[in-house]
DNA sequence: TAGATTGTTAATCGATTAACAATC
DNA sequence: TAGATTGTTAATCGATTAACAATC
């Protein structure tokens, strides 16, 4: 079983989603590499190559089955799987991503948010109650939760990351905006509002240039 | 002066914030490439790189003036620069983005929010109130706004984007989960929040197998 | 069969790392 | 001067693309 790199995953993804949005809609049963690769822009060798490291097979002069292309990505991926999170941080952010409905039709159920603001406890946000912060480690242990989303300010993230780790869990998604240190057996990820303006300023800047010369 | 590609980019903003955040404090003037590297977990030579494609000068024995690396990067990365956006969307998601205060830091400044419900029409986030999205292109025009910060649902997100575009605007940030199409002259980025979360899963999946060998 | 598409090996490309002379 | 650190060239590595035989 290879291992997938992050450049393979959100290729995958993308893959999923051209077929479930473009193609769900087409009476075929069947998709080429070529044709993924046309509205992806990316290679078709690079698609089959994909698609083979998942271990699916296509048929020459046919395609790709994708019904069984969505459901292999799927189960690799881990969508098939059920994740308990909490969001930690019940502000603006925190309560969005704790709200978002799509999460759970990829295998991410949040099933709490918390909060240390005695104005934000006892809130309703999407569908649940906020509830406050120093319950957040006995929470943990009872439902046996896997991740946490971090949406709390800056200087105390990392104090809170500490708190949630050694309550049991092995994952940390931080919206917060400051890198976070965490043991190497926990998967974290920064999803770094910042890092994506760097971005698109860079191109704005860019195009401009472009369009001057 | 050289092109920037994304991973140069993310780099650059992990020093800038490593010398904002972690050195601020010291009384030192200078940072060597080997502090940098060490701490953003990257080789010394790769910072050096970066830094000269900068056009940066170290000092051997001593290293780059800390101030003058912020700077740089400030500018060179457009923070300095003011850009006007607005966000169309005022959901949760939208509304959150629509009034994250870090972002004034680094040239962004949000200067409206619009949306199509008649029941958030009128109602302040943030430092703004939230217009009819009929006003959307008006508005565009008459202050001259570059970039739109698109927080809609997947179904409109497209339609949104065609009228901003059509309006003048030459950025879009897109939050909907969808895959947005825009001409070749407009920069256009995807924060796909489900992107993320792909690569958490299976990060988490790996940790699992990991502990079971 | 003929031809489109797969699957895989080899070639290319770009980015990262190693080596080391230049320099303050 | 001696030695730490820069700046740059060369080597390595990995990912992407091209080529093409295998196959249905």
């Amino acid at each position: 079983m290879e291992n997938l790199n992050k450049a393979t995953i959100q290729r995958l993804l993308l893959y999923y989603h051209y077929i479930s949005d473009h193609l769900a809609h087409t009476d075929g049963v069947s998709v080429s590499s070529a044709e993924i690769a046309r509205l992806i822009d990316v290679d078709d060798t690079q698609v089959r190559k994909d698609l083979s490291a998942l271990g699916l097979k296509g048929c020459p002069r046919v395609g790709f089955k994708m019904a069984e292309v969505k459901q292999t990505i799927r189960i690799r991926l881990g969508f098939n799987d059920c994740h308990k999170a909490i969001v930690v941080g019940a502000g603006k952010l925190g309560g969005a991503i704790g709200s978002y409905k799509e999460f759970f039709d990829y295998g991410l159920n949040v099933i709490a948010l918390f909060d240390n603001d005695p104005n934000k406890i006892g809130l309703m946000i999407g569908d649940h109650v906020v509830q406050p912060v120093d319950k957040v480690e006995t929470f943990i242990r009872d439902h046996d939760v896997q991740m946490g989303i971090l949406a709390v300010p800056a200087d105390t993230a990392q104090d809170v990351a500490r708190k949630v780790i050694q309550a049991g869990l092995k994952a940390l998604w931080v919206f917060s905006s400051t890198h976070i240190e965490v043991p190497e057996n926990i998967a974290v990820r920064h999803e770094h509002l910042l890092g994506g303006l760097a971005e698109m300023l860079y191109s704005m800047k860019m195009q401009t240039i472009k369009q001057s010369v």
